[in-house]
DNA sequence: ACCTTACCGTAGCGATCGCTCCAACTGGAG
DNA sequence: CTCCAGTTGGAGCGATCGCTACGGTAAGGT
């Protein structure tokens, strides 16, 4: 029964350095910015030499690129996608916007660094940046194509408006809770987001139907 | 009439040179966030020594406080708030937000760099932040009352909500704009926003009086 | 036993960082 | 003229930057 199972397991540490690397760069990253963001910081953090950061990660670039990507995935499981839907549409869609919300609140690491390299427009864009943008135009598309199966009536361009207000909302009200912190109500925020952008697909789409 | 009103303007170009440096810095913050606008850089863009900007500034963050409050005076001034009012309370919140959009459009150094400052949460905060979150409070507050004036059947609690949701909206639909360049039709958007915000308004009046 | 692979530790490279020192230069006041 | 305040120029400080070279160690495969 000596099973190879832990063979790369016990090996060495390697993925836990990983994730220890990774973890002392979103807080950093978080704290400082991509430039802000240095190798010795990150290596006094995590304890680990600066070699072995670049062991694990090509460069700096690669290192934030990757801070990205596995803060995406840790959003988005904490995103719960609501199954079997019961309600109104409305009320779906607020439940949706709460959730949304919510991870946000345990997860608020992909949109903050996204959203600060973002604004960022170097000469030459970072990784990370490009990943972040894909990551939400992806999410953009998605949530026009849900809203176009419950406005059937809306067209094209009348979606797209709609995702980019919802999508823009939500940043703007996430942003809102980094700086003043725990005392805003994001959920409550997201809910009240979700109810206006009902109402103005309802509106728009009475209004196309003549 | 040899008059000393000219005395200290001829003197020598220090008012220019520090306009000088004040848009060389704006430009390389603007690309490149608080720490990645280094003094050298700063000083190659606008053709003067470190030394001189040393002169005209204390150091760093005062550079890059100074830069956040000459930006949002130029802000302020390409704000037009429209005086003597015409029209429905609906069409005059309208064009306001049309005006608003088109001055982000004209002037959108103090959103963006205030925004990338206030993302980051570094240890020791620099002033720009600070500058920046007291202007974004007044004004969060002006438009409360503002608000207040609009629709008196509203608890303070209603209208704080409502002028935060009107500011993060701004905030998230001037990050997209940023992000998708002049292709976004801020104005639109914004007027969209204000038609949302007023509908939001209204049901909550409604709903309090009963 | 040996080689390979995976990873950590030390030392340090050249470049750049924020910032300072100090010698010029310039124009107005005396 | 001299003198001084305002402003620029250049040289350079110690610290830190991103990154690399290289040797050591420990476990797996054979």
């Amino acid at each position: 029964m000596s099973r190879p199972q832990t063979t790369r397991k016990k090996r060495a540490n390697g993925v836990e350095s990983r994730q220890r690397i990774l973890d002392a760069t979103v807080e950093i990253a978080g704290e400082r910015g991509y430039e802000g963001t240095s190798i010795a910081a990150v290596s006094a953090k995590c304890g680990l030499p600066a070699s072995s950061i670049y062991w694990h990660f090509k460069d700096k670039d690669d290192l934030i690129a990757a801070v990205i990507e596995r803060s995406f995935e840790t959003w988005l499981a904490a995103v719960v996608l609501p199954g079997e839907e019961t309600g109104t549409p409305l009320e779906r869609i607020t439940v949706m916007a709460a959730n949304v919300a919510k991870s946000l609140i345990d997860a608020p690491d992909f949109l903050r660094l996204g959203l600060m390299l973002a604004l960022e427009r170097r000469p030459t864009e970072p990784r990370g940046r490009t990943v972040f943008l894909q990551v939400r135009d992806i999410a953009t598309q998605k949530i026009t194509e849900v809203t176009g199966t419950v406005f059937p009536d809306l067209d094209e361009d009348a979606l797209r408006t709609l995702a980019t207000y919802a999508v823009a909302g939500a940043d703007g009200l996430f942003v809102h809770r980094e700086i003043h912190g725990d005392a805003v109500d994001l959920v409550a925020m997201f809910e009240l987001h979700a109810q206006l952008v009902w109402d103005a697909a309802t509106r728009m789409a009475s209004r196309s139907k003549g």
